[in-house]
DNA sequence: AACAGAGTCAACCGCAGCTAA
DNA sequence: GTTAGCTGCGGTTGACTCTGT
C-alpha cells in the first residue's frame, strides 16, 4: 500500500513514513508551527524534503482529517461538486470538513467515477455554484451535524486555508480534538511570547514527547505567531484542553 | 495452496502561481 | 521587469491487499 522507504542521492528518504517520523513531524509542527516547509525538515530532524514534509502533515497528520468510510451525503455532495468544479480536488476539499484533496480525489477515482458514468445515462443536475456548499451537507457525522448549529462565518466558509477552516469547524462544532489526540495537544499556545521568529529552532532529534507535553502543560511553551495552519484550533483547542 | 489480475491509497513528480528581492 | 525561492495543486506511480480462479 505504501512505497518502500528508500534513499535518494541526496540522502533524503523516500517512501512510507515510520511512527518516529510521524511523532517527529508533529511534535515540531504542534510546537513551532510550518513556518517554512523547505527548513522545517532540517530543524526537525528528519531526513525528508520539504514537500513530503508537508504532503504527510496536510495528508494524515494535521488534526481534524477523518480516515475511513464517506456517507452518502459526503458522496453526493463530491459528486455535484465535480459537475461544478471538475477536478479542482482542493476546492473541493474546503466543502468537505475532514477530507484531504488527495482523499478526495483517490475516492473519486476508485469508486465515483464509475458512479458518475452510470449516472450520466440520467438527466443531470444543474446547480449555482452557491448553492453548493458545506452548510448544505447533511451527515450523520459528529462533525457535520454541528458545523449546521454552529454555521462558519461568510469569510471563513469561502476563503483562508483549508485546513483553517478545518479547525474551526473543529472548534464550532465542539469537537475536543485535544481529548481526542491528549498526546497531540500542548498548552499554553495562546499565550505570547515576544521572539518567536528569533526563537531557535532547535533540532530536536532527541525529543521525548512526554516531555514536551508535561513542560508545555505548565506554560513554558508559549507562541504568539504561531504559523500554523491551524493556529486558531490549537488555540482554541489549548484553551479547551486547559479548562477540562 | 498458489498464482494472477484488479483494486486501493499513500506518496512522488512536475508545473503554475505567488511573493520578495 | 526579471529572477529566485517557496508553496500548493493536480496527475501519476507503485507497493501492498484483496478477490477470483
Amino acid at each position: 500500500m505504501v512505497r518502500t522507504p528508500c534513499f535518494d542521492k541526496n540522502g533524503l528518504k523516500k517512501g512510507a513514513w515510520s511512527k518516529e517520523e510521524d511523532d517527529k513531524l508533529k511534535a515540531y509542527i504542534q510546537r513551532y508551527g510550518n513556518w517554512n516547509w523547505r527548513q522545517l525538515p532540517k530543524f526537525a530532524g528528519l531526513s525528508r524534503c520539504g514537500k513530503s514534509c508537508r504532503l504527510r502533515w496536510m495528508n494524515y497528520l494535521r488534526p481534524g482529517l477523518k480516515h475511513g468510510s464517506y456517507s452518502k451525503q459526503e458522496e453526493d455532495l463530491i459528486l455535484k461538486l465535480y459537475d461544478e468544479l471538475g477536478t479542482k480536488w482542493s476546492a473541493m476539499a474546503e466543502k468537505l470538513p475532514g477530507r484531504t484533496d488527495n482523499e478526495i480525489k483517490n475516492y473519486w477515482h476508485t469508486y465515483l467515477k464509475k458512479r458518475a458514468k452510470s449516472s450520466t445515462k440520467q438527466t443531470p443536475v444543474v446547480r449555482q455554484p452557491d448553492e453548493i456548499s458545506a452548510e448544505n451537507v447533511v451527515s450523520d457525522s459528529p462533525v457535520e451535524q454541528t458545523s449546521k448549529d454552529y454555521p462558519l462565518p461568510q469569510e471563513q466558509a469561502s476563503s483562508g486555508s483549508v485546513s483553517s477552516t478545518y479547525c474551526d469547524y473543529a472548534v464550532f462544532s465542539g469537537i475536543n480534538w485535544a481529548a481526542e489526540e491528549s498526546t497531540d495537544c500542548f498548552g499554553s499556545f495562546s499565550q505570547p511570547i515576544e521572539n518567536f521568529w528569533t526563537e531557535p529552532f532547535l533540532v530536536d532529534t532527541s525529543f521525548d514527547q512526554s516531555d514536551f507535553l508535561s513542560s508545555s502543560m505548565e506554560g513554558e511553551f508559549m507562541l504568539s505567531h504561531y504559523y500554523c495552519d491551524g493556529n486558531e484550533f490549537f488555540n482554541q483547542s489549548m484553551q479547551e484542553f486547559q479548562a477540562t
